[in-house]
DNA sequence: GGCCGTCCTTGACTCAGGTCAATTACCGAG
DNA sequence: CTCGGTAATTGACCTGAGTCAAGGACGGCC
């Protein structure tokens, strides 16, 4: 897969006029990152966006104590540190590399000219409604939901109502996702289990038919 | 003060040139709710965004059982419930007057015509990106910080770093918007008077010096 | 004044979940 | 195969904060 390619399967610049799109992917440029590689730091000054290619990224702050909390797991397709175009135009947060990783880099200068076709404007909008709503989101289920809800609402919204899951994240990393500990989220996953509502095997999750009922509507 | 020098103030059409704020303004419709009343609910049909001109809007979802988690506290002068102008066109939360309040209505149709022009649409980015990053905020906060590091985070966040603030709030109000009880918040200001952390009687609040050092900067 | 409703406080109790520590399971490298 | 490092589990323990319930405090308002 070329790297034009996977900028043209964005959410954010997907819709783009071919034109348009030749403009984005004509000033890029591919960085590589080995695993545990930073890309940015946060207070960084924010000279650009990035799509990630291939491997995984996770954006996290960190507090005075090194204590980190990721902020957002980035998927390959993904865009992402698009908050600097804006603002204080420093990276809010840190970016790192969970393993080998190839990422786009735009520059923002570059962006901020796209802004005026109307059709690349109103994609990049709702991108960032989406993640605004994600985000509100977050705040209701991490201040109403316990650690089973947050589960099962992380299933949900990375990959949909399913009873069988095949996942590419080790339980740690969900268990930071969710906002828990690793022995928190296996003392869930083994309740769980008994009560038959849902089995973790390998990379395998199967999850029995009523769990999701008691689930509150988005 | 009229309602177009309101609507002329917002972070979100502040910066427009006079002739696309007059757009704004000439179809802007004033909606009058007495303490109580429901703008919105969440999941209505979004044909408008609104200014708050006067008064008190409290954004919230509720879930099954009724309990309702505020999202966020409108004051007078900012935009909200812009996120229907893209993405589903419904509204993601309820909107409900904290006393009796007065909005300025604007048909999503009108600015979705205003988005030509790059001013406005500068400033309309501005605008999300910052509730982005105060939402991601809100999220490590949330997931991070104790009863007490919130209840300082939510002064500074509104009102900075000061040593006396008079504040307009009921306690169980700002027992709400840190996600806890009044009870809790209760106990957890015994505490900081006792340790001379900080003193709130009637309408003031005072903090002393030293409190604001443990709080990790943003 | 007295009555009522709302806010606030305080106490007693409970519990979800974090922390610390000790194994155990699982690779991947040599 | 063995070794070493990380991931995962499990147990014991502790604590922050929610819940329930009972009073107070502070307005209105008649």
């Amino acid at each position: 897969m070329n790297f034009d390619d996977i900028v043209a399967r964005t959410d954010l610049l997907g819709g783009l006029s071919p034109r348009s799109l030749k403009k984005v992917t004509e000033t890029q440029r591919i960085r590589s990152l080995p695993k545990g590689g930073m890309l940015f730091l946060e207070g960084d000054d924010g000279q650009a966006i990035y799509v990630l290619a291939t491997g995984s990224i996770r954006l996290f702050r960190s507090d005075e104590d090194g204590r980190e909390a990721i902020v957002h797991l980035v998927r390959p397709g993904e865009v992402f540190a698009e908050a600097v175009l804006f603002d204080t135009g420093r990276y809010p947060v840190s970016a790192q590399a969970r393993e080998d990783s190839q990422v786009v880099e735009i520059a923002t200068a570059r962006v901020h000219r796209l802004l005026e076709d109307p059709a690349f404007r109103s994609d990049f909008f709702s991108t960032i409604m989406r993640k605004l709503r994600f985000l509100a989101q977050q705040v209701y289920v991490l201040s109403s939901c316990d650690v089973r809800e947050r589960l099962l609402r992380f299933l949900v919204g990375r990959f949909g109502k399913k009873n069988r899951y095949r996942v590419d994240l080790s339980k740690k990393e969900v268990a930071e996702a969710i906002a828990t500990t690793p022995e928190t989220l296996s003392r869930v996953l083994a309740r769980m289990e008994e009560n038959g509502e849902l089995r973790w095997e390998k990379s395998e999750i199967s999850v029995a038919d009523g769990t999701w009922e008691d689930l509150a509507e988005e």
